[in-house]
DNA sequence: ATTTGCAATGTTAACGTTGTCATTTGTCGT
DNA sequence: ACGACAAATGACAACGTTAACATTGCAAAT
């Protein structure tokens, strides 16, 4: 309503109270509040009551960096995504913050961006932050990323794939073998001139490398690959690309839809089964839109949730497997 | 590979380094590696060289929990959301972090999964992380969530709303009027039996206000509103609990995708231009997906991205206007 | 009537930084 | 040659909490 005011609104003479000022209210020393806090048992009930009264009055709320800085346990982890808009990765994201959130751990989160220097950048933030643990969507680009995490000393999760050597636990799937998949479902239909669509990060590479080792040694022809921006709109337009292809895997769902959308208007999209399609398209993801659209979308199914949820007990516990293969699942639908 | 090793491989003896150690090396005080740090221009060339070297030797990150209790500024903000899983708050998070992360600060990311208990407990958690600010979609459920906030003594953005007694800055915009706006467009459009369909929580309940108000005021029937899961996937099966619709607004575009499959399914959906569909539907969100699908989605479009930079900007400055109406636009396409 | 033991509280020194003062050098002007 | 001054560095006490060790009482056991 009107202009600037003063942030702290008149309730309170401001400053956050603290531990020695609800001792002081309550006529005990700060290390009783403390226990009140933390320790309730070991304080006598009259002195318990005269405390709690105090932190309500004062509307006390733990300072958790000192608690962090005193107990070298900042009940913090840090979750480092290429994005989080629109994109699966927010699954994961969910997942590992349901797990997280009820143990008092508080989730920072960060952006690389798909680019190399911000993730580094963005690792060194986080870990300045002391998180107990680490939980990230792939791997480091880079050795000086590996190194900061290897010398942090804390748990790591690499999440979404199955590194070669990874720096502590893995949580993912193998996305060569996804490739693998979708070019011998694709070939078995009798498609032999394959694109594969999307990004060019270090997943959608494997992808496409397991998609095109396993195309040529089936017999078609050498895929095509192109690589686009982010978003689904590019997709689009990737048809006038590709001219004579009959099958398109793309990198995931949103730009599986894009290119339909491409097949629509030029009148390439059947309504029957996907036998019945010019172009068969795959995506990945099973984002639950392409179950809705019709033709309703084929693609590798991948539980980013899972992902998140098994990350997160990973980091939690030192014993058991430390690397996870969540696997993934052909889904055949209408689109190809 | 093999089973459980210790979490800190090899690199180093454990202990993350301190100022301290990286004085030792360098031979001076911890200060002064303090000031390389913050302050290089006030350290002389060659002691600052030896310092960097020993920072890199030993791999050196500033603790910004020490940092934060020493200086009482955290450079962190928390969010809160209702949950961030193919949602389109995950726009409004990535465009306030894209907004945020350059300079320095930290994400601090906490859902609320609807739940008002979960919501207060949260924002407890992050004001424990002292926050220099919190930044929320929507505004607290319970008076003490708002108490809380208040007593904090930090910028508060509500955002996805306008509520009506703010509790400091607001990034959003009127969700009645978005009911009134699809209400206007579907009744002048011809239709009289009109349907709410989503969730129950404060703004899609503005929303049904606007549209059954405005419904009603125009001569239609009443409004019937349909309260659904949060997936989209039971928006498929709404249309037998709504006989004779003609027309749906949907809370999301996510259950307006899920509803046009119902359609389909039942035979009610066209390809050509709204005015042929036998029942309308209009999104709220404008995802990238209901362009691409057809018919394609009409919608209330809401850019999540530029709600979430303008909450940034909001707690980055005091000055200037704290409640900024963002807006939204009806976008007409093929399905209503 | 002591001692023992435990329940309830308090004191002190960390934790890793930074702010606020020193203190040590060396340069310059007169 | 001497003080004035600045540049470079350092000592020390905070910040808000907890761990580790006191210190009180007072009841029970001897």
């Amino acid at each position: 309503m009107s202009g600037q005011m003063s942030t702290a609104s008149p309730e309170e003479p401001h400053s956050v109270p603290t531990l020695s000022a609800v001792a002081k209210l309550a006529g005990v020393s700060s290390i009783t509040v403390s226990r009140v806090v933390r320790l309730p048992d070991l304080v006598a009930p009259e002195t318990r009551g005269r405390v709690e009264a105090a932190m309500r009055e004062l509307g006390y709320v733990p300072n958790q960096l000192a608690v962090g800085l005193a107990r070298a346990r900042t009940r913090s982890i840090g979750v480092l995504v290429p994005t989080i808009a629109n994109s699966i990765f927010a699954d994961t994201v969910q997942g590992l913050s349901d797990e997280l959130e009820p143990l008092g751990y508080a989730v920072i989160l960060a952006q690389s961006r798909y680019d190399a220097a911000r993730e580094d950048h963005m690792l060194s933030a986080l870990l300045s932050r002391r998180p107990e643990a680490i939980i990230m969507v792939g791997s480091p680009a880079t050795e000086d990323g590996a190194r900061l995490l290897r010398r942090a000393g804390i748990p790591v999760a690499e999440t979404w794939d199955l590194p070669a050597a990874p720096i502590d636990a893995v949580a993912g799937f193998n996305n060569y073998d996804a490739g693998v998949a979708v070019a011998r479902h694709l070939v078995a239909q009798g498609r032999d001139s394959l694109a594969f669509i999307g990004g060019d990060d270090p997943r959608a590479t494997r992808r496409w490398n397991g998609f095109n080792d396993t195309a040529q040694a089936l017999g078609a022809k050498a895929p095509r690959r192109l690589v686009l921006d982010r978003n689904a709109s590019g997709s689009v337009v990737a048809l006038a690309e590709l001219p004579g292809v009959d099958a398109v895997f793309a990198a995931n769902d949103a730009h599986a839809i894009g290119f339909m959308s491409g097949l629509r208007k030029a009148g390439l999209l059947r309504d029957g089964p996907a036998a019945e399609q010019p172009v068969a398209v795959i995506g990945l993801g099973d984002l639950e839109m392409g179950r809705l659209i019709a033709p309703s979308l084929s693609t590798i199914r991948v539980n980013g949730d899972a992902i998140g949820c098994t990350a997160a007990k990973l980091i939690l516990t030192r014993a058991g497997p430390r690397h996870i293969d969540l696997g993934f699942e052909l889904v055949l639908r209408d689109s190809g």
